[in-house]
DNA sequence: AGCACGCCGACT
DNA sequence: GTCGGCGTGCTC
């Protein structure tokens, strides 16, 4: 019998991989998207996953045996390791770095992995191996690593694996003291009184008590209590529904004995039971466009929708999506994170139903393994598994056998782009890759396009389809710049307020109307200064000032999380007179509730949405209109449509507009209009009112007109003058190192390399906006080429060049970041 | 990533 | 004379 090797990917960031002999009882059970242990140096134990099976042995190495056969069926497909190739490549990343962000946590099994018990009772027979681990994790959950050492040779893989899957331990990365598993009330009856005797004797008891005997009545009608059906539990929200009984006659019940109340976690993506619904009708505009992007698929397999906030694109996808499942293909429907709102899930499911699954970063463990494994299940007419996903862009990873059509909305979203850590892909860039592997349509969708998709539409590689019209009686809102400058000048500012802003918002609160204001800026000031001295509070980790937070009155840093108390004196002169600089939201808030003292201001940003639900409270609250102004950071932007809004502030524009990057403009732009869009109204034209210093700069006027393409023409023509993209490809290369003298010979070390190669052209090395982040410093090179110049050429140099300059001397501690087509 | 090996200065 | 710091290179 001939020997069997095969070729695994290690989950560590190295660019090779490895080969491990296959011992003879799994020769014909091995295929490649199996996971195996294997053993990696002197003791190191790996979940690896098997890339291909040869019969050729390598020469000259050492070649060890797998150890365990994890999986008896792969859980990637031979079609999804192809992406997981081409985001290595594409994005000079390893397959292991890809490997590590593809998997879900509890299909990964790292050494930094921490395994937790479920606290559930075994219901069959534990093995040996199995109980041991089972008896250190109750203790106390452990990383894998620790649970290794602690158990030596006891310790095996596939013993862990079983308690996976029986749900007596589970995986996560860290614990997030924060995330609490959603909970509901549900109801049963006493484990006492489960049988009817007994039942009868308690009823008896309570029978001067006839408002809680109907209400154990009304529980057993619920339930089925004597039919065969019987479900023995009910949410207490269900039994209560539409009934007189309130939750303390509830209580009552459980503390006479009679009911028990429990907690029952529920999945996040499960709580909004949908109901089942239809595809809503299309307008007529909506029916062109659908008719435009299927006309379009025939030629081309990637489409642009341009259309503006509230025309209508879901429904639009979700036609598409519809015509795809039922030619028995599954769909991706992909959205940036922060999109991902109770109110599009439910709208899916309901139209979709069973078939469709959620994936994104806030799931636990074992809800990510358990999407996984529905999309790896799912197949054609037999109901079974995920055939459509909504997802955050990891969902790109997913099991997908045969995929139909990825829509990506909000496209020109920047957090589609992973920066840490590595692989640093663009989610929207690989959905075209992963589309073309599945020789499916690809439709990205946004008011306003990134101009890297533009361009590919403008010039016939996408297919353009535009929707311009609203698609109910919506109107546009009005939009003005207001003169802040001029406005200081004659002492007509309130607070942050020019007059403009200030009367729209009294006008606004005086009709009813709610405001939502947008402030780019957590924290209640940016820096503080010392009127003496001068001296600006710096962190001591990194090269940035720290902003003022009023509310726990600290210095935090927002780099590194470094917090102080702020004195009352300067640390430098001694100087009482400390200013605050600048402002951000939690100033913003404050003066208005100065300002306008009766209305009901909720502040949005990274600070007040830290526990899960806090998102949600804010958007309901404003659905409902308890709250009047809304102020907040880009949050505010992403939102749904809320009928009431009749103006919307943009407090200050000019840093928008002053960011010292190539794509300010359109950034500027796109926040812009996409905050304008909430206060589309039906009925009444909402307002929008701009605050800057520079009312004159051609940016505003564009935004008003809402000429974007004309936008998009200027930037073009700029961007091919300074030999930026979409004329030109870009690489950052950031060098980091804990010294500034290594960081600054390696740096220019590897742009000497690179230099060599002329075409490419070198920029840098220099120092980043924030030279120290958590006390590493950093330096960037950048890399500018022709799109029409190799690219895989280019990167295979770049690799080189860094993994020359990493073997020069003292520079093995230097981390080198590439990050291909930078955001 | 992690681990072992080897080279240097600092100590019983 | 040995201990342990860091820099380097390798892991199938």
């Amino acid at each position: 019998m001939p020997e069997l090797f095969t070729q695994v990917i290690l989950p560590l960031s190295l660019h090779d991989s490895f080969t491990y002999r296959i011992p003879e009882k799994w020769h014909s059970a091995i295929k490649p998207g199996q996971r195996v242990v294997v053993q990696f140096g002197q003791k190191k134990l790996y979940a690896a996953l098997v890339l291909s099976v040869t019969e050729n042995k390598p020469d000259n190495i050492e070649v060890k045996d797998i150890q365990q056969l994890l999986d008896e069926e792969p859980v990637v497909a031979e079609i999804n390791l192809e992406l997981w190739k081409f985001i290595a490549t594409y994005y000079c990343s390893t397959l292991g770095d890809v490997f590590r962000a593809a998997i879900p946590t509890g299909l990964k099994l790292e050494s930094k992995s921490e395994i937790f018990s479920t606290g559930a009772e075994p219901e069959d027979f534990l093995s040996d191996k199995e109980t041991m681990i089972l008896k250190q994790v109750e203790a106390n959950h452990l990383l894998l690593d620790d649970l290794q050492k602690k158990l030596g040779k006891d310790f095996s893989y596939a013993a862990l694996k079983s308690l996976l899957s029986k749900n007596l331990v589970f995986v996560d990365e860290k614990v997030d003291e924060k995330y609490k598993p959603k909970t509901e009330s549900y109801i049963s009856l006493h484990p006492e009184i489960l049988n009817e005797d007994a039942l009868n004797q308690k009823l008896n008891e309570i029978k001067k008590a006839p408002k809680q005997q109907a209400l154990l009545y009304h529980f057993l009608h619920k339930t089925n209590f004597f039919e065969a059906n019987n479900t023995r539990e009910i949410q207490q929200k269900d039994l209560l529904a539409g009934s007189h009984f309130t939750s303390a006659q509830v209580q009552e019940l459980v503390k006479k004995k009679l009911l028990v109340r429990f907690e029952k976690s529920v999945s996040r993506i499960e709580f909004e039971k949908a109901e089942q619904a239809d595809l809503n009708l299309l307008n007529r505009h909506q029916e062109e466009a659908l008719k435009q992007i299927k006309a379009a698929f025939a030629q081309r397999q990637v489409a642009l929708i341009h259309g503006i906030t509230a025309s209508g694109k879901t429904e639009i996808y979700i036609h598409l999506i519809d015509e795809i499942i039922k030619s028995g293909r599954q769909a991706l429907y992909l959205v940036p994170e922060i999109a991902l709102t109770p109110q599009i899930i439910k709208r899916l499911k309901s139209v979709f139903g069973e078939k469709t699954g959620v994936y994104h970063s806030k799931l636990n463990s074992a809800e990510r393994v358990e999407i996984w494994e529905k999309v790896l299940q799912f197949e054609p007419g037999s109901g079974k598994g995920y055939q459509v996903i909504l997802g955050a862009r990891s969902a790109l990873f997913l099991p997908f056998a045969k995929l139909g059509i990825v829509v990506v909305d909000e496209e020109h979203e920047t957090s589609f782009k992973q920066y840490d850590p590595a692989p640093r892909y663009n989610a929207r860039d690989m959905a075209v890759v992963l589309a073309s592997h599945h020789k499916a349509q690809v439709l990205l969708g946004s008011a306003t396009p990134s101009l890297e998709s533009y361009y590919n539409a403008i010039t016939g590689k996408y297919a353009l389809v535009n929707l311009f019209k609203m698609h109910a009686d919506i109107a546009l809102p009005q939009i003005e710049t207001a003169d802040v400058k001029r406005a200081a000048k004659r002492k007509q500012m309130h607070a942050m307020l020019t007059p403009e802003l200030y009367s729209g918002i009294s006008k606004a609160l005086e009709i009813g109307e709610q405001v939502i204001l947008l402030q780019n800026r957590r924290g209640y000031s940016p820096f503080v200064e010392c009127f003496a001295c001068g001296e600006i509070p710096k962190c001591v980790n990194c090269d940035v000032s720290l902003t003022y937070h009023k509310l726990k009155n600290n210095l935090v840093c927002h780099y590194c999380g470094y917090t102080k108390r702020l004195t009352d004196r300067c640390e430098s002169c001694g100087s009482p007179e400390l200013k605050t600089r600048g402002f951000g939201t939690e100033k913003v808030e404050d003066e208005l509730k100065q300002l306008f003292k009766s209305a009901r201001i909720t502040r949005m940003d990274a600070d007040s949405t830290q526990n899960k639900n806090a998102f949600e409270k804010i958007i309901h609250n404003l659905e409902t209109r308890k709250t009047d102004i809304l102020v907040g950071t880009q949050m505010v932007a992403k939102g749904l449509d809320f009928e009431h809004v009749g103006l919307v502030g943009i407090l200050n524009a000019d840093n928008l507009i002053n960011f010292p990057d190539f794509r300010a403009y359109e950034r500027a732009y796109q926040l812009i209009s996409q905050v304008s869009g909430r206060a589309g109204r039906k009925n009444k034209q909402g307002k929008v009112v701009i605050q800057t210093s520079h009312p004159e700069h051609p940016l505003f006027n564009l935004i008003k007109n809402r000429e974007y393409s004309e936008l998009a023409k200027i930037q073009f023509a700029e961007r091919e003058m300074f030999r930026y993209p979409p004329f030109y490809r870009l690489i950052k290369v950031v060098v980091k190192h804990k010294t500034t003298e290594t960081v600054d010979r390696a740096a220019a070390e590897l742009a000497e390399l690179l230099r060599k190669n002329k075409s490419i052209l070198v920029l840098g090395p220099e120092y980043p906006l924030i030279s120290r982040i958590k006390n590493w410093y950093n330096k960037e090179i950048w890399l500018k080429f022709d799109r029409k110049q190799n690219t895989a050429q280019v990167k295979m140099y770049l690799t080189k060049a860094i993994g020359l300059t990493r073997q020069m001397p003292l520079n093995s501690n230097c981390i080198f970041n590439v990050d291909v087509d930078p955001q």
